[in-house]
DNA sequence: TCTGGGGTCCTAGGACCC
DNA sequence: TCTGGGGTCCTAGGACCC
């Protein structure tokens, strides 16, 4: 049996959290650049606000139904979902963090000991509540598909006191039936109209397809598993995630500028900020790069814009795999130069980190000195400090907070600098005008009890 | 005027290998 | 006139997920 535990309206309920007035409210949180609508509560649902709503568009009705507004604020949600996996981790014997806000737990072969698992799954998501003080919905099931499935039935079901375990084939074709094919995990726009088309409208439905149908029509292999799953039998294992934290096959960073682009030097910037950002995280998950993408975008809304909206490019490293901001910023800055059109507006930059493995396992070295023009400058001599160097710089960071240190290609042009807050934000940062305080991660941002 | 970010998996053509 | 089969890696892009 498989778990699956949901944070209900999970940013919204961080906000509540700290800010408990807002219970019973109507309140949504934005995302990056305060540019939609990214969670909403139950209230915010019930006005006709819809996940992915452009902010400007939706700005008049927020108004008028006095609905609170929040710009996104990882630090917090990043911190509360940490508390959230840390007490999963205490009550179930394994725990597979899916995103920011759900997990999968293994619950093999406890219906023997336990009989029912509907109440130990009301008694984890009573002790998250308490811990944390976030909501949550618990679906139980033979597969992860259908975990999910219940999970979905238990949010959209009052009655149900936020848990569905699909224990018997009869409860499960129940619950099949509740659900549209669009709900179904797996399942996207394109494949929905696909569907739809097909006479495919319900879980139920697809639950019946052939073999062959499936993969045929959703994608191979994929469709195939997610047939087979929604009838009962698994197709996917639980992957612990070890110390409750996630170890990733990709790491990126990307960003929607605060305003369009168009000299080299800050989008440059933009892209070392962004690279430095996305080498930490790779340091911090104890791996080493090989493979490096930068991407810029155009305004793919704007009308003048003819696509492609977005132009990537690709390098495997010449030397091999390194975590070390400065040689990956120097091959960064050559694939921006080739991806560079002048006289444009760029509204988006972002950098992906691929090919991770840990240090030690076959470093490649340069045979061939003079060989490519992706060739870095770099004097050997410094190249072996370097790792303590970013350790070093990492360390800073840690202690005195993001971008204490920081790369000097990613600081702003003299010109832009406040000398005397030395503040001034680098000309890609975006709005967010209604950021709450980052509650539990700064010392300055901590509650005051009178 | 204003439209997010971080992931996974899959496909497909071309270069290259034996 | 006739020109293979089975692989891997690299790169770019797309569907889908939360």
């Amino acid at each position: 049996m498989f778990g699956l535990l949901d944070c209900n309206n999970f940013y919204v309920s961080c906000e509540r959290v700290f800010q408990p007035r807002y219970e019973g409210q109507p309140v949504v949180v934005l995302s990056n650049n305060d540019g939609n609508l990214i969670s909403r509560s139950a209230e915010a649902k019930a006005l006709g606000l819809k996940m992915g709503d452009p902010y400007f568009q939706v700005k008049d009705v927020l108004q008028q139904h006095n609905v609170k507004v929040f710009s996104s604020n990882y630090a917090l949600y990043g911190d509360m979902s940490r508390r959230v996996m840390y007490h999963l981790q205490q009550v179930a014997p394994a725990v597979e963090i899916y995103s920011i806000d759900e997990a999968f737990l293994d619950l093999a072969g406890m219906e023997t000991y336990l009989g029912s698992l509907d109440a130990y799954a009301r008694k984890i998501r009573d002790g998250v509540k308490a811990r944390t003080g976030i909501p949550t919905c618990v679906g139980v099931a033979p597969t992860k598909t259908l975990a999910k499935l219940a999970n979905r039935i238990a949010k959209k079901d009052a009655a149900l006191g936020g848990v569905l375990y699909l224990d018997s084939p009869e409860r499960r074709a129940w619950a099949l039936r509740q659900v549209p094919v669009g709900d179904v995990w797996g399942v996207g726009r394109q494949y929905a109209a696909k569907l739809a088309a097909a006479g495919v409208d319900s879980a139920a439905d697809l639950a019946r397809v052939s073999d062959a149908w499936a993969r045929k029509h959703l994608g191979g292999v994929v469709g195939a598993r997610l047939v087979q799953e929604l009838q009962g039998r698994p197709c996917a294992g639980l992957h612990p995630s070890e110390d409750g934290t996630l170890s990733r096959q990709s790491i990126s960073c990307s960003r929607t500028f605060g305003k369009p682009l168009s000299a080299f030097d800050d989008v440059l910037a933009a892209v070392a900020a962004f690279l430095s950002r996305a080498a930490e995280k790779l340091r911090a998950q104890g791996d080493m790069a090989h493979v490096l993408t930068v991407y810029i975008s155009k305004n793919r809304f704007a009308a003048n814009v003819l696509p492609p909206y977005s132009k990537s490019a690709t390098l495997t490293l010449p030397i091999g795999p390194t975590a070390d901001t400065t040689v990956l910023l120097s091959y960064a800055r050559l694939l921006l130069g080739r991806l560079w059109e002048k006289s444009t507006a760029y509204h988006k930059a972002g950098v992906v980190l691929d090919g991770l493995e840990p240090p030690g396992t076959g470093q490649q070295l340069d045979l061939f000195a003079a060989a490519p023009a992706v060739k870095p400058i770099e004097k050997p001599a410094l190249v072996t400090k370097r790792p303590a160097l970013m350790a070093s710089l990492d360390a800073l960071n840690q202690r005195f907070g993001r971008g204490a240190v920081q790369i000097a290609t990613a600081i702003p042009a003299a010109g832009h600098i406040n000398t005397t807050s030395g503040k001034t934000p680098p000309p890609w940062e975006g709005k967010a005008q209604w950021r709450s305080p980052a509650f539990t991660t700064r010392l300055e941002d901590l509650m005051l009890v009178n």
